[in-house]
RNA sequence: GGGCGAAUAGCUCAGCUGGUUCAGAGCGCCUGCCUUACACGCAGGAGGCCGGGGGUUCGAAUCCCUCUUCGCCCA
């Protein structure tokens, strides 16, 4: 046969396939789902990135785990629909766009809030969602038609609706409490956008002169000292027999000058400090409660942006100063008057703005508040009777303990980029109402009426992102068709913030769950074990990983490298190591298909035409396997074990196709070989195309056959055939694997040249298998380098043994080239090996608890490995014989 | 302080309900090969007390307890 013409590079190059073949299947139209299909839907929906964002390598992971499960159910015949869309993003959106006014020289004040916000649109709409394109670099298949933005008109009815509902509901209202403030966002946050993070501060010691007290003064201790203006009071334990002389008395407060109380409270720790805490309710939580057990006063003593500010308690000296120079000058002026007893270092959690980092202002303030326990308690129950799951199930204690401790959620957020909370007062009446629409005049007498000035938090309008983006609260066939949806793909990172929230939203607006599989996957990042931000400049931009390996390389590696809810450790450094796996495997997925599509006819045998019974061992072997790895890659993916099913086709496709089957039938292609190399090559396409979609794709366009307009992306998951699953042959192919390998293994050994051609022989230990490795002769002939192959005993030269598994033995003749001692010390080290099996064997089987304790089953199992074993030994102590090794 | 997780080959990780010559993969390393699909490859190989200690069991990398180290979440 002439060397066969390839019309295909012997190296896959990604760059040109890719981008051509999204765009045929966005003409195509294959990602958007029907609403009125007939097929059963299977929903998916986006978590929504930033407006502003653009891809990291950590959303890379999430979406193209999104995309593997969505492309494989569209393949497995479902009404796929995948949901994608951004989210307005409150407080990030503001910053990027009050960063670019600062560069004009302004602030958001000197635009006023109308000219600020249609700024912050103009940028929206021009820089547009830059991510959801990317999201099509690396193939994602969403259903761009339903691209949903939190902020769309319809969306934004959406948002209104349920806060005029839960209004109604009366599980809206205003609190006034200590709020975490961020002063450089001039907002308040929700317990969640609060991180707390450990942080080594210092614990200060102060003495307050006490008037009339068991002693002049009391020593408190406090990690700010300057909210010491903001005291009303001072607290100890009243179980506190130290400090008990000192309630009821009235201390001076330093600095500020002025008299406070001595209480006694519940809520002081006696165990911290000295026992004695400094009150400040405008400026702590736990302070606040105490100062409304006491009735004491709650002065601010900070601006908006956290600078020292109060008519009577703020120095002059003092007024406008930051609140961390603040500290300063007070603890130099509590030295200065001998009021400083120490300072400690101290190592404790502080809170900061999720968007800027910037340590949070506890501050008493009013704002909207959403009463969430009701809304908790029905989830929970469900979760509880398992109407849908988190995977890893590890997640559930945490997910569990957050709702059974539920705290209401502050809505409410002091930005102008957001849904303006629907809330009206009548100026003239006092009368408040939520609305649906914009009124002009109050429904009760007609006054004029204001709105509140404050916008939504953005989570509030992304908690309705599984039924707001079909329409909601209109009864649209889209919700109709794709509500509730089936799986969620996120970082646990936001299992509160949108998760938990989400599902209490679908529970109670839609009286059903938002989805029934939460997927939480790990998180992605460096060798040091950190995860990858901008800030540490140890991101891998997903971008240059397809420029330089191509997107199914990315994709390879972040599916294949990440198994159920773990982290992925990627080399910023090093993308050619971290990154080859991928590539390296695309490169051999176009090899062999540029083998195999050589090989094949214009017109293949479908795989039924065949009569299999009649095929070759290896023809029938392969297969089988092909069946075993539909059955178990399909497996692994139902069970979003991404990484199990996509490198059992790895293995199917290059260790058992491509080494073993494509090798074996190299000499012998024909007809029936075509058939069998096509099916399973078109079988392994199938099951790899989640995972690798444009390779995929490409090669099986090229596959024999194949009409023009057929894709892969909508071809029809494999299903096992009963037909091609062959145990015998499963059984006996990896009796010639071992003959060739031993072979291989003992010209190793003995460095015999590579184009030397031996004589070997091989004495089988059944009739079964001396069928087999005759019926694979010319096979094993060939990837052996062998001359000749005989079954009739050993030839009377010298040469080298080897024992395959089932007792079979191995005799490659190496006259000349063999060196006794050698022989006899490998074969002397291989029976040793064996004796010390049989040994541990033996113990076991003569254990009289594990025979009548083990499962008949195993018993039987470890017998017939006694068996063989022995066999083995046999021949290995034969050999040595026969070479008179002593 | 409470909860969760991780620790297996030089590196990154599999090993799911204890039982297959159970210690595996990829990358890296060593040796030899440009064998007519692929050197991003082929063949062969080295490398591990499965973090330490105790226990349960006929049998433990796997289950339980405990300690050490590291990470995350909550207060």
């Amino acid at each position: 046969m002439p060397p066969p013409e390839f019309a295909l590079p012997p190296q896959y190059d990604p760059h040109d396939v890719e981008a051509p073949l999204y765009q045929r299947w966005l003409d195509r139209g294959v990602f958007t789902a029907r609403a009125d299909s007939a097929r059963e839907p299977y929903v998916i929906v986006m978590p929504p990135p930033n407006i502003t964002a653009i891809l990291h390598t950590g959303q890379g992971l999430n979406n193209v785990i999104q995309d593997v499960l969505i492309r494989f159910e569209r393949m497995r015949g479902r009404a796929a629909l995948w949901l994608p869309g951004t989210d307005h993003a409150g407080i990030a959106t503001q910053n990027v766009v009050e960063r670019l006014v600062a560069k004009e020289g302004k602030t958001r004040f000197d635009l006023g809030r109308d000219k600020f916000v249609e700024r912050v649109w103009q940028f929206v709409r021009e820089t547009g969602p830059v991510i959801l394109e990317q999201l099509k670099v690396i193939g994602c298949s969403c259903d761009w038609s339903r691209t949903r933005f939190t902020f769309d008109e319809a969306y934004s009815r959406s948002v209104r609706e349920v806060f005029v509902r839960l209004w109604e509901e009366k599980l809206i209202y205003r609190g006034h409490r200590v709020i975490h403030w961020c002063p450089h966002c001039l907002t308040a946050l929700s317990d969640e956008e609060a991180e707390s993070k450990d942080t080594e501060g210092k614990l200060y010691y102060i003495r307050y002169p006490v008037e009339g007290g068991p002693q002049p003064f009391l020593t408190v201790a406090t990690t700010r000292p300057e909210t010491l203006l903001g005291d009303t009071a001072v607290a100890v334990n009243p179980k506190d027999a130290r400090h008990a002389g000192f309630v009821g008395k009235v201390a001076r407060l330093p600095i500020a000058d002025i008299s406070i109380p001595i209480v006694a409270d519940e809520a002081v720790d006696p165990t911290f400090g000295t026992g004695f805490v400094k009150v400040t309710p405008a400026h702590d939580a736990t302070d606040f409660d105490i100062g409304l057990r006491h009735k004491l006063e709650m002065p601010l003593v900070m601006t908006e942006d956290a600078r020292m500010e109060h008519a009577t308690r703020v120095p002059k000296q003092l007024a406008g100063l930051d609140r961390f120079e603040a500290r300063e000058r007070i603890v130099d002026m509590l030295k200065e008057r001998g009021l400083l007893e120490k300072i400690e270092p101290h190592r404790h959690a502080l809170r900061r703005c999720y968007r800027c980092d910037t340590i949070v202002e506890p501050r008493l303030s009013d704002q909207w508040f959403v009463k969430m326990q009701p809304l908790a308690e029905p989830v929970l129950a469900d979760y509880r009777r398992s109407a849908f799951r988190l995977i890893p199930e590890r997640w559930r204690a945490t997910f569990e303990h957050w709702m059974e401790h539920i705290r209401d959620w502050n809505i409410s957020r002091q930005l102008w980029w957001g849904h303006r909370i629907p809330v009206f007062t009548c100026t003239k009446c006092k009368h408040q109402w939520a609305d649906r629409n914009d009124p002009t005049t109050c429904p009760k007498c007609g006054g004029p009426v204001e709105q509140d000035p404050d916008v939504l938090d953005t989570w509030f309008s992304s908690w309705l992102w599984p039924f707001a983006t079909f329409g909601w609260p209109e009864r649209t066939p889209d919700l109709a068709r794709f509500y509730p949806g089936h799986t969620l793909v996120t970082a646990p990172e936001i299992l509160f913030f949108w998760v938990a929230r989400m599902l209490m939203s679908g529970y109670h607006f839609m009286d059903d769950k938002p989805f029934a599989t939460v997927y939480l996957h790990g998180t992605v990042r460096d060798t040091q074990h950190r995860k990858m931000s901008k800030s540490l400049g140890n991101g891998i931009d997903p971008l240059d990983v397809v420029r330089l390996y191509g997107a199914d390389a990315l994709r390879w590696t972040l599916i294949a490298g990440s198994s159920l809810g773990a982290d992925v450790i990627l080399d910023p450094n090093d993308l050619e190591t971290t990154f080859a796996p991928g590539r390296n495997f695309a490169n051999k997925l176009w090899n062999i298909g540029r083998f195999i599509l050589a090989q094949l006819p214009a017109r293949v045998q479908p795989i039924d035409a065949l009569d299999v019974k009649t095929l070759p061992l290896a023809d029938r072997w392969v297969l089988s396997r092909a069946q075993a790895t539909i059955r178990e890659a399909t497996a692994s993916f139902e069970q979003f074990r991404l990484d199990e099913g996509a490198k059992r086709c790895f293995d199917f496709v290059w260790k058992e196709l491509a080494d073993w089957y494509v090798e074996a039938v190299k000499p012998r292609l024909s007809a029936d070989t075509g058939a069998v190399l096509s099916y399973c090559f078109d079988t392994v396409l199938r099951l790899l195309h989640p995972v690798v979609p444009f390779i995929t794709e490409e090669l099986w366009q090229k596959l024999p056959g194949r009409r023009p307009d057929e894709l892969l992306v909508v071809a029809a998951w494999p299903e096992p055939r009963a037909g091609l699953v062959d145990p015998a042959a499963d059984q006996q192919f990896p009796l010639v694997q071992e003959t060739i390998s031993s072979i291989r293994m003992l010209r190793a050994e003995y460095r015999v040249p590579p184009k030397a051609r031996l004589e070997a022989s091989v004495r089988p230990k059944s009739e079964q298998a001396r069928r087999a490795l005759a019926g694979e002769q010319e096979t094993i002939l060939r990837l052996a380098q062998l001359s000749a192959l005989a079954f009739d005993g050993h030839r009377a030269t010298v040469g080298a043994h080897a024992v395959l598994a089932d007792g079979s033995d191995v005799f490659v003749a190496l006259e000349g080239e063999i060196d006794v001692q050698q022989e006899c010390r490998r074969l002397s080290s291989e029976l040793t090996r064996l004796d010390q099996q049989l040994a541990g064997l033996a113990a076991k089987l003569t254990n009289q608890n594990f025979v009548a304790r083990a499962p008949a089953e195993v018993v039987a199992k470890e017998r017939e490995k006694e068996r063989a074993w022995r066999d083995q030994r046999q021949a290995l102590a034969d050999k040595l014989k026969s070479l008179g090794c002593s």
